[in-house]
DNA sequence: GTCCTCTCATGAAGATTCTCGTGGTGGAAG
DNA sequence: CTTCCACCACGAGAATCTTCATGAGAGGAC
């Protein structure tokens, strides 16, 4: 694999760089934004290591450009800041992965091989909206008409299905499977329980009802006409 | 979208027809297994929907000939018995999903949409092996040196993950992300704690350790040397 | 070799999720 | 129109999963 560190502390860039390059890797380097730009758009690499703080063009800036230009190659992203907003704005920025210094060489291997893995895998929204209900997947948080709404992670998960197919019915055994990963039929009415909680939640309070039953086949989640 | 419809009885098979056609589908019907088979192989069909109990070749063995002559058509499977033996005989014979009979049209269509959409998704192995450890995906089984072993939901999906990645080292953050669907750090040490259950139910007792811990890193699962 | 620090393992307590049982509602049949 | 049946909603209790606190073990510094 042909890997591009953009780093501008030497010690790492070389840490990595020998690292890498036992692995039977080819590593270039770059130490700083505007080189890594240039041969980031330039190249043809297999992967991205960048640093979050980069003199010159900095590490975020650098992922959209490349980016924008098209360019699909995967961004692992170094951050010391190991705050969630950071990580978010890597990701959204386009990264595929982050990885928070300091850490160890063989985690930064164990995501290199599983990136190289994945090459290019199919790009898909951020944050889901129907009507006035948004779900930001990345921030991990619901609001409907600008009201923040609690959650807990099996009532995301739910959630979050039923939007990533809104207007289209949903059968409980796509549920059992998709959202629970049961491949069989617990033979229990878990499904309707957690509608009914989610219901209370997302739907109690608003003035039109965004999860509507289809007798006999499952659920829809759609917007009011 | 070109579907095959192969149903013995005449009035069902009506129903199913009529129904997708309305929806715009082209359909067409076989009423045994062996005109099904025919017709499977010939022509350049995007979904066949299989009944379980045919006359003449049944559709367990027409789905595994039609599989074994390298047709990749997405099948669903039509069965009466609602057992979950059935089913995983379905599934395990090449079928892409089943649906149990009587069932509303409604869930008929959704699933059909959901294959169209999905085209053909890569193939994965039902059985994942490493030493004397066997783990069934679809049987939900796990079981060492011949002994059952009874695994809780998350405790399975755990070892699911660390066989499907057997001899590479797996950090605590792709567990978080794989296992969990966390895509933050909840700063607690949920993952110590199920690998020190796992552990508990698959290695001890156990002449040979399989899951290793890789200090800095996170965990190998490995076959001894 | 010894001490110190950091990571990991593990049991118990708390929180969440699932199961079960009951009652309600809509559609079909008579 | 009335009755029946199947499906669905929802609260309470049980089971499971997550968090917290603590101790043990590994590796590095001196």
């Amino acid at each position: 694999m042909k890997i591009l560190v953009v780093e501008d502390d030497a010690s790492t860039a070389d840490y990595i760089a020998r690292g890498l390059k036992e692995q039977g890797h080819v590593v270039d380097k770059a130490a700083n934004g505007r080189d890594g730009l240039f041969l980031a758009a330039g190249e043809g690499y297999d992967l991205l290591i960048v640093d979050r703080m980069l003199p010159g063009v900095d590490g975020l800036k650098l992922v959209k450009t490349v980016r924008g230009a098209g360019v699909e190659t995967p961004v692992l992203f170094l951050t010391t800041l190991g705050g969630l907003d950071d990580r978010v704005a890597g990701l959204e920025a386009g990264a595929d992965d982050y990885l928070v210094k300091p850490f160890a060489f063989a985690e930064l291997a164990a995501r290199v091989n599983a990136l190289g893995r994945r090459a290019s895998r199919p790009v898909q929204d951020t944050v889901l909206r129907v009507h006035d209900l948004a779900l930001d997947r990345l921030k991990r948080t619901v609001e409907r008409a600008g009201q923040p709404i609690t959650l807990q992670n099996q009532e995301f998960r739910l959630l979050e299905y039923l939007m990533s197919r809104a207007g289209e019915v949903v059968t409980r055994t796509m549920l059992l499977e998709n959202v629970w990963d049961f491949h069989f039929d617990p033979k229990t009415n878990i499904v309707e329980t957690h509608m009914s909680r989610l219901r209370g939640k997302v739907d109690r309070g608003f003035d039109a009802e965004l999860i509507h039953t289809v007798r006999g086949a499952g659920y829809v989640l759609r917007a009011p006409r």
